[in-house]
DNA sequence: GCCCAGCCATACCCTGGAGGTATCATGGAG
DNA sequence: CTCCATGATACCTCCAGGGTATGGCTGGGC
């Protein structure tokens, strides 16, 4: 599949006629028939219902259009944004994170770094694994993760241990209470990330593993809130580190679990032997003044 | 540019030698150092520098490779899911929703509808205009925006009116006070959403504007969530409806405006002179409880 | 009920571009 | 200084994208 595919395939799913499509598109009907078809064969599955007065789309076509659409503008975004990165002559300092560190010191650390003139600060929401990745290939700079990851290019730096929370809709057998595994593991979860993997989801669930025990994973969200949100739906439950339970929302509570021992590690990461430069230097200050609070109970 | 040039140009980002690449991607080494020189005058802008033992990533390649990662991997994530969606049978129900409104009644809806058999709910994050669309398609059978459009197919039924607040970094001299647009303006704006447009940003655009004030736009988000991150992290501050402060943060406090006209609608829209099926009769009459329940302040 | 127009699908054709090989230039390692 | 690895360019082949021609089907209009 090309993004060719993807533009023939909007226009036509807009116009729901081929002829017409094909006129927008510049290009004669025939061509543009045969690539839809192609397209339909590569996805395995029809996306249009022919009639003799135009195209239906079907479910599955619908579902398809959102998402195409979602590729092509995030391709134009893309170049755009590039484009405007090419013409920018400011110094770059980059900081990876998983979003479950983007409730806690981490606006700390980057209202600090703003102040910094000359330099542009970029933030990228990636996995630990994609932070090792970003960091080797000079993406970012500092990475904020969940995962212990071996690399000899990366050093790894755990700044604390967070006990992981349970997420529970308002009104849930197990509201009020400090719940084991087992007792989790009888309820519908929600995980998150969804993609990509490795993450924190795979964390939760070798923990379930471990103890033996299966868990029943109703849905799968990438984004915090959207798991949060589903969870306030009634969809199931979650597990968060404790710093999340801080955005308070309707229709959840959070309970402690009863093996304290389960936490998930704040992990900074940089690149391996490499001589820190001025604002890696103001980074590192800033954090070590974050990491003795929270130490201390400054800044819980 | 295709999808095969962010392939090629991926590979060739993770080997920094064409070489190997080439060997990777099975093709030989000019052609694929041709397609890499063709991307790089589409984008407009040099990717990589070249030198006598591989290739280096520049900065703006560096940002193009995050991109083109995740946009390669929306794509097969499409693919996925398209494939598995034509193989479900269950009946589709969709609704679509900005986000600003999945804070409040939106889940106890989700909730409600979820209970009923047969049913894949869909939920899918949308601009009002994009749900217009998605109504018109069939894509969703419910949306939930914020801006009138007016539209002979689609039936807008303001549920009500939300006044707006000013989120601000915690320490900001506004802090505590209820301040007039005019003096928000002085003060450097997180908008958001981003894209597509019009959005609620344009709303809040086209306020400032009917007041003949000007704002300094410090940055867009698309998410809330990064909005909140960024005037948690000091870049800025931001306008949200009222139900977003029931999601506390750190680093954020909430002040209500002096000027209570300024409001945002919740509004919900259906396809129009449709007989409504079973399951929209029961969102109807769920979405008309809540309703009254916010009416009446048992659910504020 | 018939006819015609609009629409999509298929057959056949052409050519531009993707990918091949051959080769050159450059620079770093030994 | 030499050799080798690497990227770039020149030239070539062939296939796939896009063209025209045409057929079949269906629904709307008369």
């Amino acid at each position: 599949m090309e993004l060719r595919h993807l533009r023939y395939f909007c226009v036509v799913a807009e116009e729901l006629n081929l002829t017409c499509a094909a006129e927008r598109l510049h290009m004669s009907q025939p061509p543009l028939s045969r690539q839809i078809k192609q397209l339909e064969r590569e996805v395995g599955a029809d996306l249009f219902e022919r009639g003799p007065r135009g195209l239906r789309l079907t479910a599955t076509g619908q579902f398809f259009q959102q998402h195409a659409l979602q590729i092509l503008e995030k391709v134009d975004a893309t170049l755009d944004a590039t484009r405007r990165m090419a013409r920018s002559k400011r110094m770059m300092f980059g900081i990876g994170f998983v979003p479950s560190v983007f409730y806690g010191q981490l606006p700390l650390l980057v209202r600090g770094l703003r102040q910094k003139d000359n330099v542009e600060l970029t933030l990228a929401e990636l996995t630990t694994v994609q932070q090792i990745q970003a960091l080797k290939a000079g993406r970012i700079d500092l990475g904020f993760g969940r995962l212990r990851i071996d690399d000899p290019d990366v050093a790894q730096e755990i700044l604390f241990d967070e006990p992981l929370m349970a997420a529970l809709p308002a009104g849930h057998p197990l509201e009020g209470t400090t719940p084991t595994l087992e007792e989790l593991a009888a309820y519908p979860l929600v995980l998150f990330p969804a993609k990509p993997r490795p993450s924190l989801a795979d964390t939760i669930l070798g923990m379930f593993r471990r103890h033996g025990l299966k868990v029943n994973v109703m849905q799968e969200a990438n984004e915090l809130q959207t798991a949060l949100g589903l969870v306030a739906s009634d969809i199931g439950i979650t597990l968060v580190p404790e710093q999340v339970k801080r955005v308070q929302r309707d229709g959840i509570v959070y309970v402690y679990l009863a093996d304290k021992s389960i936490t998930s590690p704040v992990i900074c990461s940089r690149r391996k032997g490499e001589v820190p430069s001025s604002i890696m230097q103001e980074a590192n200050a800033i954090l070590e003044v974050l990491v003795e609070n929270r130490r201390s109970g400054r800044y819980p």
